[in-house]
DNA sequence: GATGAATGAGGGTTCATTCAT
DNA sequence: CATGAATGAACCCTCATTCAT
């Protein structure tokens, strides 16, 4: 306020370096054809950008981390994303459209038990979350707007993915071929749960350098052990 | 004004908090210092700023929301933190503590089995978890530092209440009533991984407002019938 | 502005503790005498304030640092001073009041000659900024408003203690003791300058430990072998 | 909005500096990456923030004083300047360095007795201070860190500074044009800081306005008549 | 179309000042 | 009267966004 007179005039700091020339012989556009596409050119900004906020949250990622890695000016950012959120929501978005499918591969094949493609799933899972770790972390550590509830989205997305579990539980109970004393939502909940972990925590690396590989089979064996018919067979 | 003259606030918070009688005999004023009431008031702040916290990311809230949750003036939070981050720091190591002196004093129990420790165990945290839902949604969703890799302290938390849970299971195994085929931390683990995610997952509700009560015992059950001893009795 | 309900309501953090009573006998009243006095009280405080401030520039110097220095509390400090402002202002005027009143009193005596006075003053001044350092230092550095131009007061002080050993020089002038081809401004302007920088910066000291007294004689004879009488003895 | 929506200003400071024809042939554009944009940009907020510190403090300068002179943005200063500190030891290295290198240049003339030397040091420190008097001021007014001692940096500047005055003291007594009696560094410390002193504070500008003007001449009189041989040679 | 310099709202933090106790 | 807890304006700094080049 003291000093507050503000000129608005213009001041003398703009620079104008333009580098050398892009274009070696104009008019010949020897443009490589499948950067063009604007669609492509998003999804390899969405794949290279999940590496970051994988390793950081949201806020913690600035555009100028992004432009870094992704080797773009930051104008160039905003011709393919409306804003920073909008790249995020279409991280989380592509990580788990990936999923799914792969999910609903396995449960509409015709040639396996529930039991198999429990197995199955949880392989594929993980797998799938060892190949694409940073997109699922983003996804594991999304973004709750109130209190215990997260985003529509978020939700929605949560759901489809445990729902594809729970219904291949739920056949399995209908085939009597997994007791039908439980929830299959909670069982598919749980076991989602317990895969997810083990895969983001680096956990119990301590013990044996040579586990830190996924105990997935473990897992799934802990759950299918539990409610597997098999249990009941001696009875 | 030469000198910088700032013109503060206005002190518009009247204590009322009158707690037990400042004066029994007028004059005589024994008062011990009272330090109670500094720890009193720090406790206060964590209980309800662990609010905003378990709704947002610790970068999503401001200062200024949680002088607005308070009541209080931004500079009065300094009094008691001497920074954002310590104050978090607090809220997640109280949580952390509390919830510990708990399953604590289950696994020193001597008129239990571990099956019933077990039992109490889970029924107790969850039943904590839901008067300190607040803290414990923190603790569940709290910052990561590097990729995959939790803070120390996160990780030692981590790490001491799973032990807790897997010291139990080790003894029911070394005493012959769950099966020994098992990791007892990786069973740990998913067991504590599924009660968490079902008490701050707000899922499913749209099936049965009835079921939206923890389904605690299910879980448990989930668990403790997959690996006692005795399904393998009619064997 | 999202959260910006704020309820007006009080809140819960006050807390009266009043440690143990102040008077062991009350209506006894020992109080020191010497101390009730405010004009001492001030003064006291400007004393012990004057080592901050000499330490530190204004705005490093914190109400807190102060009475904690002081040992009286927040509130009592505006008993005696209006602001932070007023007790810095008190300082540097003691200071040069001080001073001023040292100068003045060797200007007066009639036992000396100029040469002599113009010594006494230097190791007088030499002397008592070495008690004083704290406010003296103070009074050095003190605070510019506008570009080259020091406060009216810091102008006026300054003007008073260069004019009273101008005032000297000009003796010495007109009794031809000294060159009569300076200014006595200028003169006293330098001599002050060299034995005040001498005083405040801690120079040279990487020569001779020893040396590192204040070489007020040898300032003083610097200027004085300039311009005494003795460079027109030969003529 | 959901992730923090920040509006951000809009730029308005057309750049106006259009030096040098950026293009010479059009399509050939063989631009120099131009990196003299930047330090000059950084040497215009320089001089012009010099302004400003020569005017108040350090602590009394805030940022938004800094952009209205400056006629930029906040951001944009720290485009240049990592923080306020580096903007204002940059000040004060720019000023220093300047100043030593004209020292330097008159100290290793060849043409000139040591009287000239110390003579056209005199003037053309005045002549520099004249011309950059926000950087010098604030020099001289630096921030002290600890009590009675300035920054390390600060205080080898300074040492720098004198000693190439002193260096030429020692050449003059070394060749019996000085008087051997002195210290070479306390003549020089004094003979700077009355320089210093006149050139800074608009003192005595009551008397004579037509005396402004920096009587540096007759501060060098006052010291070399004082020091010269020619007063002793009479003798 | 691509770029990055410029921007300023908003972040966490400090501290002179007030006033209930 | 002395106290220090409470206060909020103002500090320095960050970074998502814009737009002239």
């Amino acid at each position: 306020m003291v000093l507050r007179g503000k000129s608005p005039g213009v001041h003398k700091l703009g620079s104008s370096k333009k580098r050398e020339m892009k274009k070696t012989f104009p008019g010949r556009a020897a443009r490589i054809p499948d950067i063009s596409d604007f669609e492509e050119a998003r999804n390899h900004i969405v794949e290279r950008a999940a590496n970051l906020f994988a390793g950081r949250r949201y806020d913690q990622v600035t555009l100028d981390d992004l432009i870094a890695i992704l080797g773009i000016g930051k104008g160039t950012l905003y011709r393919y994303f409306s804003n920073k959120a909008e790249l995020y929501a279409r991280i989380v978005e592509v990580g788990h459209v990936n999923l799914l499918a792969l999910l609903g591969e396995i449960h509409g094949r015709e040639d396996m038990n529930p039991t198999e493609k429990l197995h199955e799933m949880a392989f594929s899972m993980a797998h799938f979350l060892r190949l694409h770790q940073d997109i699922y972390t983003v996804m594991a550590i999304e973004e709750p707007k109130e209190r215990y509830c997260r985003s529509d989205k978020m939700i929605r997305y949560r759901t489809e993915r445990i729902g594809m579990i729970a219904s291949i539980v739920e056949q399995g109970q209908e085939k009597q071929i997994f007791r039908p004393d439980f929830d299959p939502w909670l069982f598919a909940q749980s076991l989602t749960g317990a895969l997810w972990v083990e895969a983001i925590f680096p956990f119990r690396s301590e013990v044996d350098e040579g586990k830190k590989i996924l105990r997935t089979g473990e897992i799934v064996s802990l759950f299918l052990d539990g409610i597997g018919m098999k249990v009941q067979a001696p009875a």
